[in-house]
DNA sequence: GCTAGTTTGTGAATGAATTCACAAGCCGGG
DNA sequence: CCCGGCTTGTGAATTCATTCACAAACTAGC
């Protein structure tokens, strides 16, 4: 397959958005004109981005919302669950714990784990706070797909490796650092002091 | 001023990160190469980076630590203390409230607003929760640069221009959706969903 | 003060992403 | 069943970002 562009992916991801709002709203059809007003972006792109995957519309008509809809769950890999495990039940750990869109787009937190016996035992909106040390053991026996990493930066690394070597091959960090993955694992970083610095950049650098 | 990509502002960033670990431990001098090593990218995007403000090495040397790391905060404009708000007192408020990264980085975060009157009157982490309706007359008092947005989804558009109209030029999005800037508001928008979606679409099209 | 060994700064070359532009295909009306 | 009006899908052109590669500049050792 031909690598696809992050910045595709997070386009695809925009469109369903739309497009789940549309079909809400029971819409039919959208041409990639109204999409690309919607996500800000024009409607060449709009179209190369799902030329990558196939040819999804009628031309003089525009996508089936359904179907396309349904093409885009499918290529971001949102027609399965995904079970989630949060590692760190600290304030970000917490606020992930009850975060509506996780469930609501098939993602099922099993667990969080952390360190503090204060907290191991323990909930997080329903979520067991379960010991670290059973990490390793847990995760061999309900195999979930993806961590969540909330933990403060001077451990992120090494628990980073942990959850690698658990065999847990796609990481969301909020870590604030840079982490390097080993093997096939992928990392998503979110780092909100890198996106303010983004922001005072563009007010101190203002045209 | 010749227009600067979003990726060279991110990496820029995160070299002044490494910066100020260096200069914690005390180094004198650090090469691109280095930089680069650790940043996970390469010296000759290092140096080109670096080339768009000017020219802050000694060939056969390198870069004075905290020379770079003075001339990094300086572009990104953290020279200064900016005032931030925080709109929306619920989890994802609370957990960006107590997040000690922002002082750390000269972030003062002046007050948080919402309109649930059960916490009007309130504090997060000792930050003052006051309610929704003073907000514009706060802002022209106060001054804030920056607005962290972080309510639900259906009333971010119109909280949006409310906060641009009030006159704050820069705000940091945690609403999952896409928000369209009046003006010259710049948004960056930090959303979860997108990036598991980016993560669900690695495991799903592993080459 | 000369030489060997580094490392920067930057044009030029390459590679990647976006935009352009238009033929091909579809619908509805008469 | 043909025509006019739309909208897709996609090569080609363009713009933007990264990598290459090397002259210029510096240090240290002798």
């Amino acid at each position: 397959m031909k690598r696809i562009a992050d910045s595709t992916v997070r386009r695809l991801s925009i469109y369903l958005r739309f497009l789940e709002e549309f079909e809400g709203r029971g819409l039919a059809t959208v041409s990639s004109e109204e999409l690309a007003r919607r996500g800000g972006t024009t409607s060449a792109q709009v179209r190369k981005d799902l030329s990558f995957f196939g040819s999804f519309g009628k031309r003089g008509l525009g996508y089936s919302v359904p179907e396309l809809a349904a093409a885009l769950r499918d290529i971001l890999g949102l027609g399965k669950e995904w079970k989630v495990v949060i590692v760190g039940a600290g304030k970000i750990g917490a606020a992930l714990a009850q975060y509506r869109g996780f469930r609501q787009r098939g993602f099922i937190i099993v667990a969080a784990y952390d360190t503090n016996p204060d907290k191991i035992g323990g909930t997080l909106d329903g979520i067991e706070i379960r010991d670290m040390k059973r990490f390793e053991a847990d995760v061999a026996g309900e195999k979930p797909e993806i961590a969540v990493l909330a933990i403060p930066p001077d451990d992120a690394q090494s628990v980073l490796d942990r959850i690698s070597r658990a065999g847990i091959k796609a990481v969301l960090n909020f870590a604030p650092l840079q982490l390097h993955a080993a093997g096939e694992t992928t990392v998503k970083t979110v780092n909100m002091a890198m996106e303010l610095e983004g922001l005072t950049f563009a007010l101190t650098n203002r045209v």
